[in-house]
DNA sequence: AGCTTTCAACTTTTT
DNA sequence: GTTGAAAGCT
């Protein structure tokens, strides 16, 4: 995923991946090599070879890879015609395929999608408990078997222990509730397509005719039922290109499994497996380290990464005394670095890490060193519970067919509508093939719901469209912060907030957010100064105006990856990305190798789970271009007192002592050493 | 027994 | 920084 690496044309490797266009291939792409690279290439191959952009798609993971591979494309074979490569995420595929075709597997045309916090939500209603963590358990474990291919029955002959059983109990008063809610959730994307699929024998022929070449990125990382899908979706004809990197699964943990990829060879004997083994990114003391590391995994391709770049700098280990020694030695390290040359940028680094709450003690430090940064992975802004609640309403007030956002503006606050009457409203929009909005002020309703949940119904009906009329109308700043606390007031949301299970400070917390975020919606409806440029915004809006923009406004906001910062992400996060200097931190046993508090000391982990654990040392070593540094902790901080760091059993299997030059680690180690005396004397910042 | 206070631990995450 | 559990106090 690097558009600095690589070579103006293409390699061996590359090149006979790129031109199998008869039968299926495997392209085994290791870290750096190249791969995204092959996948655009071998799109505009398949183009000239007489398909058209709409016969192709290009399967991810996640939206940013999608945009990605369509940015690539478009360099590559133009604007235009990139436009109409079906290059999309398995989820939107799977919302494309239901949208046509969801009424072969029950479901209505506009059905809703669920997020993770809704399903929380109705999880804790199908189980009858408040309880977040335990609701949280089920929401796990459910999701798990959704992603096995189980449905309810399935797991509750598969269930193990009670845990399991009340699981699968709830899962079935949850599949209930999401089929008379007409809403599906996102493991139901990609199950539910898989199941039009086997089901319905001209559906299947319809969607195999679509695409007359699949395209998978990273699929060491589909789990059961993505495969069966990818295999429905290619069928007899099998026309597909996998590329991806066993040495890199990572998500084991969320259903991903590497059965795959072993099972590819023996399902399509006609199989071209490709390795790409020179890697463009790193030096050849990272690589070496690498290899080092990922060689005590079991195989099952080999596969050897090379460079020409040259030997570059060794790899540096760091041992600290503790999490804040080591938070200040990284600090020192990029201030170090960025002193001996002038060109290197705060976002030439990464910080990586085990687990979120590491980042911590590094935000603090580079806070204190007046170096500015980014956490990525952790919750955004517009995933917390009141941003969401206030852009359910927004959203639902330039779309009132957006069902999901009903449902969430519906019940928050809390009106005296509970789920029986949403259920009994679903069904009868299904019915009527109708949005829940506009169920509302159907004449029949009444055949299908008590006059009293219809009143309520119909009480937010009103207050909602009276809203959307003083939207329409209201403009400039203050007005539309007037506008916008009335409201919330109306609807008494600041109470709502305090009535939660949250803490009083924290609903004070919660609501200071939304307060900022009023005023930040009231900004963009104009008359003021506006943030960006300073310069005066001439250009009212009215608040339904900059509601419609709200998605596009969200992305904007969430797009800062040009910014000068250096970079604090765990260790999942970091897959696919590259900086020229990294630092992987807390490398210790316990954390890296991760050893949960609830396992006996002396129990061994699993060989399993061991490897997966090693392949996320190798994804954060091959993240590097130019230098790695591995720091481990000596002391660590375990509540109030001290105990002995254990160094990381990667770090000597990383083999750094088998590397010719000796010397140089502990050179660097003095210089770096000096450049902390300097910054001593220096006036304090 | 029930409440309060103190103490320690804290995976990984996309759609 | 927060949350859950355990121990101690009333």
């Amino acid at each position: 995923m690097s558009p600095t690496a690589g070579p103006i044309s293409l390699n061996n490797a590359q090149m006979m991946a790129v031109h199998h266009l008869d039968g299926p291939c495997l392209v085994l792409a290791g870290a750096g090599s190249g791969k995204t690279r092959v996948i655009v290439h071998k799109v505009a191959r398949l183009l000239q070879h007489g398909l058209g952009p709409k016969q192709i798609a290009a399967l991810t993971f996640t939206n940013k890879a999608a945009k990605e591979m369509r940015e690539r494309a478009k360099a590559l074979v133009g604007a235009r015609t990139a436009a109409d490569l079906a290059i999309s995420t398995f989820h939107s595929l799977g919302v494309r395929m239901l949208r046509s075709d969801g009424t072969c597997v029950g479901l209505k045309a506009n059905f809703s999608i669920l997020d993770s916090d809704d399903v929380l939500g109705i999880m804790k209603e199908a189980g009858g408990t408040s309880d977040n963590a335990l609701a949280r358990r089920w929401q796990w474990t459910i999701s798990l078997w959704k992603n096995q291919g189980l449905n309810a029955d399935a797991a509750q002959a598969a269930a193990r222990d009670d845990d399991e059983r009340i699981a699968a109990t709830v899962m079935r008063r949850f599949e209930e509730r999401l089929q008379a809610f007409q809403a599906v959730d996102f493991d139901d994307l990609i199950a539910l397509p898989l199941m039009l699929l086997q089901r319905d024998a001209q559906a299947r022929q319809r969607w195999q005719q679509q695409f007359h070449h699949v395209l998978v990125d990273e699929v060491q990382d589909t789990n059961a039922v993505q495969y069966e899908l990818l295999k429905m979706l290619v069928g007899e004809r099998a026309l597909f290109t996998a590329v991806g990197d066993d040495d890199q699964s990572i998500y084991g943990w969320r259903g991903a499994t590497i059965d795959n990829l072993k099972r590819l060879p023996q399902e399509f004997p006609q199989l071209k497996v490709i390795a790409l083994e020179q890697n463009y990114r790193s030096t050849g003391h990272i690589l070496n380290a690498a290899n080092a590391v990922i060689a005590k995994n079991p195989k099952i391709f080999e596969k050897k990464l090379w460079s020409e770049l040259g030997d570059g700098e060794p790899v540096r280990v760091l041992e600290c005394d503790g999490e804040e020694h080591e938070a200040e030695r990284m600090v020192a390290r990029v201030q170090s670095l960025r002193a001996q040359g002038a060109a290197i940028k705060f976002s030439d680094f990464a910080i990586l890490y085990r687990a979120n709450h590491l980042a911590r003690v590094f935000e603090q430090k580079l806070r204190g060193a007046q170096i500015p940064y980014k956490v990525s992975g952790g919750q955004s802004y517009f995933d917390r519970a009141e941003i969401k609640d206030l852009c359910a309403w927004l959203r639902l007030l330039v779309n009132s067919d957006d069902d999901p956002a009903f449902l969430r503006a519906v019940t928050t606050p809390k009106r005296g509508i509970g789920h029986q009457t949403l259920a009994a409203l679903g069904e009868f929009a299904s019915r009527w093939k109708v949005s829940l909005f506009e169920a509302l002020f159907a004449p029949s309703l009444a055949s299908a719901l008590k006059g009293k949940a219809i009143d309520g119904l119909q009480e937010f009906g009103r207050e909602l469209n009276a809203l959307e009329q003083r939207a329409r109308r209201t403009s400039g700043h203050e007005d539309a912060r007037a506008l916008l606390l009335e409201w919330l007031r109306d609807i008494g949301y600041e109470r709502h907030l305090h009535d939660g299970q949250d803490s009083e400070k924290l609903a004070a917390a919660r609501w200071s957010n939304v307060l900022d975020f009023v005023d930040w919606i009231a900004r963009r409806c104009g008359g003021e100064l506006s943030q960006e440029g300073g310069k005066f915004e001439s250009e009212r809006q009215t608040v339904l105006q900059v509601a419609q923009t709200i998605s596009v406004i969200i992305s904007l906001a969430e797009r800062d990856d040009d910014q000068d910062v250096v970079t604090l992400s765990t260790l999942h996060a970091a897959k696919g990305l590259e900086w020229p200097h990294v630092m992987l931190v807390g490398i210790n046993e316990g954390l890296l190798p991760f050893k949960s508090g609830s396992e006996a000391a002396d129990e061994q982990i699993t060989a399993e789970r061991l490897e997966e654990e090693r392949r996320l040392m190798y994804v954060g070593i091959t993240r590097a271009r130019q230098t790695l540094t591995v720091s481990t902790l000596r002391r660590r901080k375990k509540g109030r007192d001290t105990v002995i760091g254990v160094p990381s059993r990667f770090i000597a299997e990383m083999k750094l002592d088998e590397v010719k030059s000796r010397e140089d680690p502990r050179e660097r180690l003095k210089k770096l050493r000096d450049a902390l005396a300097a910054k001593v004397v220096a006036p304090l910042r």
